[in-house]
DNA sequence: CCGATCCAGTTGTATTCTGCAACCAGAGGG
DNA sequence: CCCTCTGGTTGCAGAATACAACTGGATCGG
């Protein structure tokens, strides 16, 4: 295989990989769409942050967010907070509810992949972990996210 | 990294390049949803096929494949040709735009991701594109294909 | 202090993608 | 000749999204 030939194969198997998520997405977790998982799985990061920042991080408009922020709070995943120096500002924290909820979430997608590289050696699960994040650090080049 | 770890990179990275991928599909290809490029993708390998087998492969409802076909063929990318054989069947070919379509978007792919893999060394590609269709060939579990 | 401006967030509107259910038409078996 | 199966379309509804207009608070130049 050379060079070019895996490049084509790296560009093949991620557009895959990109359009069975996009097609199977939700249906995993019928409680919460992937959106709402990276939303909750932030919030739980950064202990709390703006809708705004949401929505730079995620390239998401900021009606998106504000309309599943909404959603979430009525489904007593998150709460708001006003901030006291600064009225406009709602710092969004995740409830006791979202914080099990998403630990749920995860710990059933971490055995999904448990489960699929359940036969790979160690060898080749380190380095297939370390290629991908090397892939994803390379950036937000915008044209290449698609996979 | 033990390989727990690794598991928990990979679904971790997954995830990441999943979320863009759905946060910026389009953008890249005003003219070509990432759903429908797959589709044309599968009626070039396949050199014409049905739509049920696409709504099968891509597990998309009939009712989705048959707008999609409708909204390609509007477009002028695809033709439909009657069976003789069976007059319920269209078979599905792409027309030439269609295939020029298809090349273009593809090459705009792939210099994406040549950019993005540039300075990877040529084994490095290899191994990852070998994992990437190792992990996508595992099947259609289908819990895991959300990354 | 005050208007201009900026910023965080909400809401109205439209589009796109999707699935389910109902339906139509052709094919095949009893 | 019905009955059923299959390929495909259409009606309907829901989710996610973007863009634009708007509200209300904050900030800054004068």
């Amino acid at each position: 295989m050379t060079a070019t030939e895996a490049v084509e194969t790296i560009q093949r198997e991620m557009t895959i990989f990109a359009r069975r998520a996009r097609a199977s997405a939700g249906r995993m977790h019928p409680e919460l769409s992937l959106v709402s998982y990276t939303l909750l799985g932030h919030l739980e990061e950064t202990d709390g942050c703006r809708a705004t920042d949401l929505a730079t991080h995620y390239a998401l408009d900021k009606s998106t967010v504000s309309r599943q922020v909404t959603a979430l709070e009525r489904a007593g995943l998150i709460e708001r907070r006003q901030a006291p120096e600064d009225h406009r500002v709602q710092v969004l924290h995740l409830s006791a509810a979202g914080r099990g909820i998403l630990r749920q979430v995860t710990q059933r997608r971490r055995a999904a992949f448990r489960e699929r590289l359940a036969d790979w050696p160690e060898e080749d699960l380190e380095r297939f972990a370390g290629y991908l994040e090397r892939y994803n650090a390379a950036g937000t080049t915008p044209s290449a996210e698609n996979g």
